[in-house]
DNA sequence: ATGGGTACCTGTCTGC
DNA sequence: TGCAGACAGGTACCCA
């Protein structure tokens, strides 16, 4: 579900509700893709700082007085999503976490349990450290252009729709949201990507950031069921214009989408308005 | 270093 | 209706 417009609105959406309010109970649910890494016990008390995104990653920083003394690093995976409210019902079976804290209690759903929340010390130490070193530039960082891509781009020779995925050139686009760009820029999917010219990584770069600041200005996807933490939803699917489409007409050329496995994920593209 | 494949887990949909 | 199989928005990790 979440790519980054989803987790940003997701951020947005709780982030000053939840600053400032103190940590007075934990309940865990099943086990998430790694064990949070303290006792749950330690977080008691804390209190929360202003959440930072960081590719598809949350930033949780606690503090005790005064002093930040670490923080939880959130990762909603494939089908995770957050809720903050002030009377949470009673736990579900896909309820895995919950931190409940004097302003409301933020909620962790998860079916798939490929999402994460694991404490570390900082940042830039311990697990948090090790999963955000190898992201690569922020889509909307200014220094993510289309000579960064191209640059990036010419060093690997995968096909440029997985290069995009890997986020270690940028971070963000997950397989909708690649589909998409690739799609706004004209290019296949398929295309190797030390092949592509500088001026149509230019593009790409533009489409990356453009598809991803459309998505989030109409507050994430919905393609299944994406709610921010109030329980809204987005309304991107209604834009998707080649993803999921397999077999419709192209907007814009009317050829028939198609679609293709490349890296055991489905790829959808316009054989006419994308070319290698 | 790079690239390819596997693994994690559960719900939903499709076709027989 | 039941059931097997395919598929789903992510990413760390292992191996060649």
């Amino acid at each position: 579900m979440p790519e980054l417009p989803e987790v940003e609105v997701t951020r947005r959406s709780f982030c000053e509700r939840i600053l400032g309010a103190r940590v007075t109970g934990v309940r865990l649910g099943k086990p998430l893709r790694w064990p949070l890494g303290c006792a749950p016990a330690n977080l008691v008390a804390q209190t929360i700082g202003e959440v930072a995104r960081r590719g598809k990653y949350l930033w949780l920083p606690l503090a005790r007085d005064g002093m930040e003394r670490g923080g939880l690093l959130l990762h909603l995976g494939m089908s995770g999503s957050l809720a903050f409210s002030e009377a949470p019902g009673e736990a579900g079976t896909h309820d895995h976490f919950d931190l409940v804290t004097t302003r409301g209690t933020l909620r962790l759903t998860d079916p798939r349990r490929f999402g994460a929340v694991v404490w570390s010390a900082s940042r830039d130490d311990g697990m948090a450290a090790k999963l955000l070193s190898g992201l690569g530039l922020e889509p909307f960082d200014p220094a993510f252009t289309g000579d960064h891509l191209h640059a990036a781009l010419k060093r690997r020779r995968v096909a440029v729709k997985l290069a995009l995925l890997s986020g270690d050139i940028v971070v963000g686009a997950g397989n909708i949201y690649a589909c998409e760009a690739l799609f706004a820029a004209g290019i296949d999917p398929r295309t190797r990507s030390d092949r592509i010219s500088r001026a149509r990584c230019e593009r790409l770069a533009m489409a990356v950031r453009e598809t991803l600041a459309r998505a989030l200005a109409l507050g994430g996807s919905t393609l299944r069921d994406f709610r921010d933490a109030h329980g809204m939803a987005g309304e991107f699917q209604l834009q998707a214009q080649v993803y999921g489409r397999a077999g419709e007409p192209c907007p814009v050329c009317g050829r028939p989408i198609r679609r293709v496995v490349q890296g055991q994920r489905a790829t959808f593209f316009c054989p006419g308005c994308q070319r290698r």
